[in-house]
DNA sequence: TAGGCCATCTGGTCCT
DNA sequence: AGGACCAGATGGCCTA
């Protein structure tokens, strides 16, 4: 898989990680600086453990909890940034679109699925001026095959038309 | 200034 | 049990 790996838009990330401070700093003023007071409490790690051997079960529970709910933010954030920079990729592999166009989540479904339907009309207008059957067709999951009609058929059927 | 877009947090649900 | 996925809520940034 090359899920991260994929080359990104340097622009994009600095919009991306200027937004991400933003957020972060909001984050730690919705969470009264639950986590910015974490990071300034270095120094005083031994006191802390000290702290947490002598804490009840209950709260023990809470902390655990928390850690649990932190490390669920850290693999969403992961999740949409990996989301973003599909859509990043999908914007950059739509033609007649320039690299600078500023270019929504929801304008670039719409453009990459009327782009499908454009392809999809060329692949048609050139089976009927060739009788014989197209030699490369895409499938899901992006298989490469020759195949009959009646696939062709169930893939337009399922994909839809969009306009 | 209102509205659109976005990143993030959060709790719920489903799956392994 | 823990992770992935989803949708709602929230607040910051940007633009007309």
């Amino acid at each position: 898989m090359s899920t991260g790996s994929a080359p990104s838009d340097p622009e994009d990330d600095e919009i991306f990680n200027r937004r991400t401070s933003t957020n972060v700093r909001k984050t730690t003023h919705l969470n009264s600086r639950r986590y910015l007071d974490k990071d300034l409490e270095d120094e005083g790690v031994d006191r802390r453990i000290q702290q947490e051997r002598s804490k009840p079960p209950k709260a023990h529970q809470k902390d655990s909890r928390q850690s649990q709910r932190n490390a669920a933010n850290a693999r969403e954030r992961a999740r949409m940034r990996v989301l973003s920079k599909a859509f990043s990729r999908l914007k950059t592999s739509l033609p007649w679109v320039p690299a600078d166009t500023k270019l929504s989540k929801l304008d670039t479904l719409r453009l990459a699925s009327s782009y499908i339907s454009h392809l999809r009309q060329i692949l048609q207008e050139d089976r009927l001026e060739n009788s014989f059957a197209h030699p490369v067709s895409l499938t899901w999951p992006f298989m490469s095959t020759a195949r009959s009609e009646e696939d062709i058929s169930s893939t337009v059927r399922l994909c839809g038309a969009t306009a």
